[in-house]
Parts: structure tokens; C-alpha cells; sequence
DNA sequence: GGGAATTGGTCAAGCAGCTTGACTATATAA
DNA sequence: TTATATAGTCAAGCTGCTTGACCAATTCCC
């Protein structure tokens, strides 16, 4: 591959992020929630037994205070709640509240329906999967972060 | 697709991108020049022919006050120069000078070293061709701008 | 056990990079 | 000609992040 090519190909990958964010933004939206594309990346981390501010941290890429600033917006427009984590008194576990809950789905939604217009573009949901399966074993668990 | 991989696929593609981003980044400082992740693929637009300060801050996806900063700072750091616009006085042409041409091979070169490593991920070229068309088929053309 | 080092979390201040708003100069349309 | 649109810049403001300092709880290790 043509070094000018591997820089075509992280502006097409910068791009397609970009869209599919902005259109997972927009479709949070529109269900009714408040939101900035931070919080739907948040929640795949709370979603399924909560986690800690710095667990968060980890996950988004950014320091713990940015993380806990991002926590106490979550906790303050009712998405999630702050409560003591059974094994560690310092710390402090962060899990979803059922309003929380509705605007995971909502963001799930929403993704879905901006991948599905991709699909189209690609010629099916195969494409996507060979898509999804090529990115994931590229960056397993990178953190989500994707600002210049 | 269910709704859950959707929001998987984002995230995997969030991630891949900063990754990517960040390589190309530390690529180019490594090879002696000092740079944010904006100014490679500012290049991308301004090396054919140059550009003025409106398409560039269409290409990147801001608005064109913010593009004028970043080509201020491109010029301060000797990376562009502001040519009067040969059909146009109120446009400045804006273009590369030959330091700004080095730095654009550097983030070249780094974007092709990064997109190597990931190519033994996906196993071989052939793969990141795939990809790469994939990408360019969902965003042929919009704006690079992955941020949150 | 007990002191030192580590870790989880928050408060405070600062800043980079973007935005909106206002304005000038040139170009285009009526 | 007059009015409207476009290219660019200046100025001010704000959002979301960072670094630095700090306290409380935990873990390490002798």
C-alpha cells in the first residue's frame, strides 16, 4: 500500500466515524434525550454491572476528572447513580438508573438504524459484519477516542 | 444486526481511528516535526493545488474562523504560505511551502508504518484495500472530523 | 501490627481549540 | 446601480479537557 494511500485510508476511517457519530448523536436526539456522543460510549461501559470513574477513565481515553466531570453530568440528568461499591470504600460504583437504561437502547437504536444505512451503501449486513470483525480485532479494546 | 452490535461497530470504529490518529501524530513528531493531529489532514486537502481557508475548513468540518487559526498557525510554523487568489481578491490561496511538502511525507509515512501493523492484524494488504474501499463507500467525501 | 507507597475520587485553576457575532472587502445578481 | 452573497479576519466566549494538589482508603512489605 502507496503511503499516500495510508493516509486516504485514516481520513476514510476519521470520516466514517464522524458520520456514524454525528448520526448516533442526532438519533439520541430525536428520541428525546439529551445528550452529547460521549454518553452512549459511556454507557457501554456502565451498562452491564456499572463501573468505577476510573474504569470510565480507561475506557474513553481521558483522565479520571474529565471522567468524573462526564459522571456527574450523567448523574445530574438522571441517566445514572453514584452508589458504594460493595468491595472498596474509596471508591464508588457507577451504574445506571432505568432513565439511563431507555437512552442505551435509544443510542442502540440509533446506531443500528445509521448501520443500516451503510449496509445499503456496502450490499448487506455480511459486508458490515466483515466491517465490524476487521475494526475490532485492529483496536480490541483501545480506548474510545477518537478527537484529533 | 442487532442493536447492541451496532453500537459495538461504533465504538470499534471510534477506536480504530483514534488509534490510527494517534500513530500518524506520533509518527510525525517522531520524524523531527511538531505538529497536531489537524495539520495531515489539513495537507490532504492543501497539497494538489492548495485550497483557500473555506474549502479547508469544509474538508476538516468547522467553521472557517477556526480554519483561518489553523492556517495561521500552519504559516507561523513555516508549513503554508497565503498567495493572492489568481481569479478571486477576497480569496487567499493557501499551499504548501517545501517544509510543509516534508511534513506531508512524514505523516504519509507514518500513516503507511501505523497502517502496516494493522495490516499483520487483518492479514495482509489485500485486507486493508477491502477496508479501505468499505470506508470509502459509507463517507466518500465528508468531512474529517471524528471528534466526540 | 505499623509505616510507606499506591490507588480512587474530587476540587480548583488553566488552557486549547472551537464557536458565535460583528465587520470589511470583493464578487455576483437583479 | 443597488442589493445580496461570499471570502476572510478580529474579538469575545465557552466547552471539555488537562495538570496539580489534596484527602481517604487500600495494599505492600518488613
Amino acid at each position: 500500500m502507496q503511503n499516500s494511500e495510508a493516509l486516504t485510508l485514516a481520513a476514510a476511517l476519521l470520516a466514517a466515524a464522524g458520520d456514524l457519530t454525528r448520526r448516533i448523536d442526532e438519533g439520541v436526539v430525536a428520541r428525546g434525550f439529551e445528550g452529547r456522543p460521549a454518553y452512549g460510549f459511556a454507557f457501554t461501559r456502565l451498562a452491564p454491572d456499572g463501573a468505577t470513574v476510573t474504569d470510565l477513565a480507561a475506557h474513553l481515553g481521558v483522565t479520571k476528572q474529565a471522567a468524573s466531570q462526564l459522571v456527574e453530568e450523567l448523574v445530574r440528568k438522571g441517566y445514572a447513580e453514584r452508589r458504594p461499591h460493595p468491595r472498596d470504600a474509596r471508591a464508588r460504583l457507577v451504574v445506571l438508573t432505568e432513565r439511563g437504561w431507555a437512552c442505551t437502547r435509544a443510542a442502540e437504536e440509533a446506531a443500528a438504524e445509521a448501520v443500516g444505512v451503510w449496509a445499503e451503501s456496502l450490499g448487506g449486513e455480511g459486508e458490515m459484519r466483515v466491517l465490524r470483525d476487521q475494526l475490532l480485532r485492529i483496536a480490541p479494546y483501545g480506548p474510545i477516542r477518537p478527537a484529533w
